[in-house]
DNA sequence: ATTGACTCCTGATGGC
DNA sequence: TGCCATCAGGAGTCAA
């Protein structure tokens, strides 16, 4: 479910209430996520919050020794929670702090993640060899044009490929190529390095715009406060097919591309 | 090295 | 009402 701008969300909500604060202790319902939470979250226990990262769609809280990577998956939520509330269905973990506060951890269908790194967190596995943040300095037309010489791969799974750039999932890749004009189906080493230039300001404009609105919910999306995001009212091809194109007035279309539900407009796209 | 298919899981929705 | 098929904001893993 979540991409960039809904982590981003979930972070600015949830930083305020935890930074500096010390974990009382950390209550595993259920480890059974995309991998078991490991026994090792117990070292959270005494030690103070001293960061709270997003990296792409992992959210990192660092610790005095250690600290927590969190991936939300397709359907996590993380709520913030003033004081105890008796825990709900797919509530499978709870982070307590002492001074009553609880991060409280939602995920029916369990494809997120709840994981201890003892050392740096930036050299763990899943983080290491992770493109660059698509709103920092290093994600360039330069960079992309290079990255995608001779690929044939559909230039939609090329954005979404976290190896290449970090934190543009099904929503936003689809809205961006329609901003940009690209076929979601054209060759990722096919695309000229001037359309690569349209292409990075379009991710870079619809992230922050979806950011600025809290982040896109279509079903079940809610920051910390439980609140939806207001993105989706801005989708201009993302769930509609069959559909006026607002730029062309043509239907827009939809296909499977890699397994994912893809919306173009097959006149404005190329 | 790249690629594309498959997989994990629950819940909502729509057709019959 | 029930039953079944289909679909869903992710991404690691595997085989070719």
């Amino acid at each position: 479910m979540p991409e960039l701008p809904e982590v981003e969300t979930t972070l600015r909500g949830i930083e305020p209430h935890l930074l500096n604060q010390r974990v009382a202790r950390i209550i595993v319902r259920d480890p059974r996520l995309r991998w078991p939470v490991p026994t090792d979250v117990s070292k959270a226990k005494g030690q103070t919050i001293t960061s709270l990262e997003r990296r792409g769609k992992y959210l990192l809280l660092k610790l005095q020794q250690g600290g927590l990577i969190i991936h939300l998956g397709m359907s996590g939520s993380l709520r913030i929670l003033q004081e105890p509330r008796p825990p709900e269905k797919h509530d499978h973990v709870d982070v307590e702090l002492q001074n009553g506060v609880c991060l409280r951890f939602n995920d029916p269908r369990r494809f997120g993640a709840f994981l201890w790194v003892d050392g740096e967190m930036q050299s763990h596995e899943l983080l290491r060899n992770l493109g660059p943040e698509p709103l920092s300095g290093e994600f360039t037309a330069g960079y992309l044009y290079q990255r995608s010489r001779n690929r044939s791969v559909a230039i939609k799974n090329f954005i979404m490929n976290g190896h290449i750039v970090v934190g543009v999932g099904n929503i936003y890749a689809s809205e961006a190529l329609f901003m940009a004009g690209i076929h979601p189906l054209r060759a990722a080493g096919r695309v000229s390095r001037q359309r690569y230039e349209g292409l990075v300001e379009a991710i870079c404009d619809v992230l922050e715009r979806a950011i600025r609105r809290g982040g896109t919910t279509l079903r079940d999306f809610v920051n910390s406060d439980g609140a939806p995001g207001y993105f989706a009212r801005e989708l201009l091809v993302y769930d509609r097919a069959g559909s006026d194109c607002f730029q062309c007035g043509c239907t827009i279309k939809q296909k499977t591309i890699g397994q994912r539900s893809s919306y173009y407009c097959p006149a404005c796209q190329r």
